[in-house]
DNA sequence: CTGAATCCAGGCGGATACTG
DNA sequence: CAGTATCCGCCTGGATTCAG
């Protein structure tokens, strides 16, 4: 937070302030760093999905399921059992019969639910220019001969 | 956007305000739906470690490989190629010899820039709560006989 | 209903060797 | 230097079945 702007970025410009700066020199490349390993447990698709699920309030399993279209209950559960031990959703047990599980976000993974929420924006608004970029891509010299990455 | 509150949600008032209302209904969770497809694109390990470098400018292969702890030639230019084909990067090669490539941010890659960033942020932050919900989940009686997720 | 267990294919992703 | 090509292990993740 120092205003240490060293004079070594002679021509970009477009760097957003406040976050970055810290961020990079942080061991964030780096996979032994804390850091690295949360982010890379929460940048993962499904795990987006059920946290963007519950911000709308505390699910069943079968909501969950039915809400997020084409998870496996393997993915499902795998991916709440992996939110719940990082304290992100908590998970209650009713002993009724038959059984009902209800999911919600702890305190914690609400205050990641806005960065989410903020990540998901960013993909709605930029679909054009995603689209138009593609299809310049593709008519492009280099697009020959390349093995189409995913 | 329209302030429709309606009054189906009792309990939780946790949300983040802005952005999540209208993310839950535009489709998210549907992989067809074009912002998912973009959503998950973004979100993996390695698109957000490029993105995180070229925030501090433009580099060269070579650098994003140094910097870059871990990652294969074969992913790095995987992701390379997937970023620049969604317009989030730009590949300009010098033909010279031996021959040189800079990659950098493009504005939408800037944009995107510093909601990446706020991920990253939040990571760092909560290195702590994530440790000790992980303890905590160890020693409660639930965790036995569960297979491990990651 | 909420998962657990098992099976299995596809692809992610690392290692290596090789080009212009 | 900046990739490309190839091989391949392994793990993700889907499908299915079963259990409490």
């Amino acid at each position: 937070m120092a205003p240490n702007l060293n004079a070594n970025k002679a021509e970009v410009s477009y760097l957003p302030q406040p976050a970055l700066n810290r961020i990079a020199n942080m061991g964030i490349f780096d996979t032994s760093c804390e850091g690295h390993q949360i982010l890379e447990k929460i940048a993962n698709k499904w795990t987006i999905l059920i946290i963007y699920a519950l911000t709308q309030g505390k699910k069943r399993y079968s909501d969950l399921k039915q809400q997020i279209v084409g998870i496996s209950p393997k993915m499902l559960v795998q991916n709440l059992r992996s939110l719940e031990r990082s304290g992100l959703i908590e998970r209650k047990v009713f002993p009724t019969v038959p059984p009902r599980v209800d999911y919600s976000l702890t305190a914690l993974g609400a205050s990641l639910a806005e960065p989410l929420a903020i990540l998901g924006e960013w993909a709605y608004q930029h679909i054009p220019d995603v689209n138009k970029a593609a299809k310049q891509y593709d008519n492009s010299p280099e697009s020959k001969g390349f093995w189409e990455p995913k």
